[in-house]
RNA sequence: GGCCCAUUCGUCUAGUGGCCUAGGACACCGCCCUCUCACGGCGGCGGCACGGGUUCGAAUCCCGUAUGGGCCUCCA
C-alpha cells in the first residue's frame, strides 16, 4: 500500500517554524516512499480563523520547496458527514448527548495503545480518558473527532504530528474503533524549542517562515537546517540537498526529544549555501531579496557586486550594509591617517588601466615605498572609500567605485 | 493535582551491552593564511541529570528521584 500522509496547520496566523518542520517531516517520507502528502487547513474552530492564514500557509510551504498532492481540503468541508457518524455512534451506543452537544463515550476498562513510529510503545489507561465533546451544541464537530474521520476519508496510513498531539492520539484510537476503522501508523515528532526551552509556537517566539525569506536565507538552506532538527542521517553528515534529504529519510531515526533552535548554526549552513551557488545563481537570489525589500539600485552594479560580496555574508539582510558605499556617498571618516591617502590617490591619478589587479599592483608598490606593512596601509584608504573598516575586497572595490569617485573620496578624506 | 513524553559537550546530534580513555558539526578560544571581513587549515575547551539495580561488562536494559515539556477546552 502506498503511504498517504498529511499535513494540517490551522489558519490561526503565520505559518511558524515548528509547524514547518513537522510538514517536512511528513514531505520527505512521502516523497521517499512515493506517497502523497495532502494539505488539510484544519478550520473547525470559526472563531479563531485568520482570513489571510489560508494563503500564506501555501505561500510559505511553497517558497520553502515544500509541495503536496491534489487539491487544499478542509476540515469545515466533511463537517456534514462527521455530524452524520457521531449521530451513528450515539445509535450505537458509543456516543450520547450532553446539553446539545454529543460525548464520545470512552471504554471504561482496559488500555489503548500503539507503537509509535519515534517513540516506541505507547499505553494510556481508558477509565483515565474523558468522554470528549465530539460534536458542539451549535452542531460544529470538534478536532479531535473529525480530524480522525478525515484521516478514514482521505486514506490517511501515517498520522506524521507533533509530540502534543500524543496525549490526544487514545482518544482518536478509540474513536476509529468505534468507527469500524482501520488505525494508522502513528510517529510523534519532538518539538523544537527557543532559546528558552519553550516550545517554539505562533504564541511563543513567534518564527514565522516569513522572518526567514526576510532575513535572506535561501530555502534550501532552511530545509536543510530544519531536517536535522529531530533527525539525522549518520554521524557526520550535514549538508544535504533536497533530494538527498528526500533519499535518506526516515521515521525510525527521528530522535523522541525536543531540539533547541539554533540560528548560529542556521547562519553558518546559509553562509555554506549561499557560497556554493553559480554565480547566476547567486545574483538572482540576490536581485529577488533586493526586490522583496524594496530596494531599487542599479541592477547591474548589484550584479557587479556579487562576486565581491559571495564570500562573505551568510545571508542576504547583512548585503546593504556591507556594500552600500557602492550605491551611496560615504560620510569623509575622521582620524584618517591623510599622508597615506593623499599619497594613494596620486598615484592612482596616474594609473593608465582602471582595473583591480593594476589598482592593487600600484597600491602595493607604495606600500613598499613608504616601508609599511600592507595590513596597516591599506587600513586608512579601506576607511576613506569604504567610510567602514570590514569592506568587501579593497581593490575590486575602487574598480568598481570608479576612478572619479575614488579619488574624490580619497582626496576629501585627506583634507 | 492526574496522565503521558523526554533527558549524551553551550546547541544539533552519533551511539541500540564490549569497537567509547563517548565520535562529528555549529558556537567559543588559540595559531596559521591574509588588504579588513569572510573562507580555508591546524589545535583546544567541553557531555552520558542523579541514585540504585541487572550483567563478567552499561551512555546503551530495569526501577526510583530530579528537571523540562505536553495534555487534561463545546482550542487545534
Amino acid at each position: 500500500m502506498s503511504p498517504k500522509v498529511r499535513m494540517a496547520p490551522s489558519p490561526t496566523g503565520f505559518l511558524h517554524i515548528g509547524g514547518v518542520r513537522t510538514f517536512l517531516f511528513n514531505w520527505l517520507f512521502a516523497r521517499q516512499q512515493g506517497g502523497e502528502c495532502l494539505l488539510r487547513i484544519e478550520n473547525t474552530d470559526t472563531s479563531r480563523e485568520v482570513a489571510e492564514a489560508v494563503d500564506q500557509i501555501q505561500e510559505s510551504l511553497r517558497w520553502v520547496g515544500i509541495d503536496w498532492d491534489g487539491p487544499v481540503t478542509f476540515q469545515l468541508d466533511t463537517a456534514d458527514r462527521a455530524r452524520e457518524l457521531a449521530h451513528e455512534l450515539v445509535a450505537n451506543g458509543h456516543a450520547y448527548e450532553d446539553d446539545g452537544a454529543i460525548r464520545f463515550r470512552q471504554p471504561k476498562e482496559g488500555t489503548v495503545s500503539w507503537v509509535d513510529a519515534v517513540r516506541g510503545e505507547i499505553e494510556f489507561r481508558n477509565e483515565l480518558l474523558p468522554d470528549l465533546v465530539i460534536v458542539r451544541s451549535d452542531g460544529r464537530p470538534t478536532y479531535n473527532f473529525v480530524s480522525p474521520v478525515d484521516d478514514i476519508l482521505d486514506g490517511i496510513t501515517h498520522v506524521i504530528r507533533a509530540e502534543g498531539h500524543v496525549s490526544n492520539t487514545p482518544s482518536q484510537i478509540n474513536i476509529l474503533r468505534a468507527l469500524g476503522a482501520d488505525l494508522p501508523l502513528y510517529a510523534h515528532v519532538p518539538d523544537i524549542n527557543g532559546d528558552d526551552g519553550k516550545k517554539l509556537s505562533k504564541r511563543h517566539g513567534a518564527a514565522s517562515v516569513d522572518l526567514f525569506r526576510d532575513a535572506g536565507y535561501l530555502p534550501a538552506a532552511l530545509m536543510n537546517f530544519l531536517a536535522l532538527l529531530g533527525w539525522s542521517y549518520d554521524d557526520k553528515t550535514t549538508i544535504m540537498s533536497r533530494h538527498e534529504l528526500i533519499e535518506r529519510f526516515s521515521l525510525e531515526r527521528v530522535v523522541p526529544s525536543p531540539a533547541t533552535f539554533d540560528y548560529k548554526k542556521l547562519d553558518w549552513m546559509n553562509g555554506m549555501y549561499l557560497r556554493a551557488l553559480q554565480p547566476d545563481e547567486y545574483a538572482h537570489f540576490l536581485e529577488r531579496w533586493l526586490r522583496e525589500h524594496d530596494i531599487d539600485w542599479p541592477q547591474q552594479r548589484v550584479f557587479a557586486t556579487a562576486p565581491l560580496v559571495q564570500e562573505k555574508i551568510e545571508k542576504f539582510s547583512q548585503y546593504p550594509d556591507f556594500v552600500r558605499f557602492l550605491f551611496e556617498d560615504v560620510a569623509p571618516p575622521d582620524g584618517v591617517d591623510g599622508k597615506v591617502v593623499a599619497a594613494a590617490a596620486d598615484r592612482l591619478a596616474q594609473l593608465p588601466t582602471w582595473e583591480a589587479a593594476a589598482i592593487e599592483d600600484d597600491l602595493r608598490g607604495l606600500v613598499e615605498e613608504l616601508g609599511e606593512k600592507p595590513r596597516t596601509a591599506f587600513a586608512p584608504i579601506r576607511l576613506a572609500v569604504t567610510g567602514s573598516k570590514i569592506s568587501p575586497g579593497l581593490f575590486e572595490s575602487l574598480e568598481l567605485l570608479g576612478r572619479d569617485e575614488s579619488l574624490r573620496r580619497l582626496r576629501a578624506a585627506a583634507a
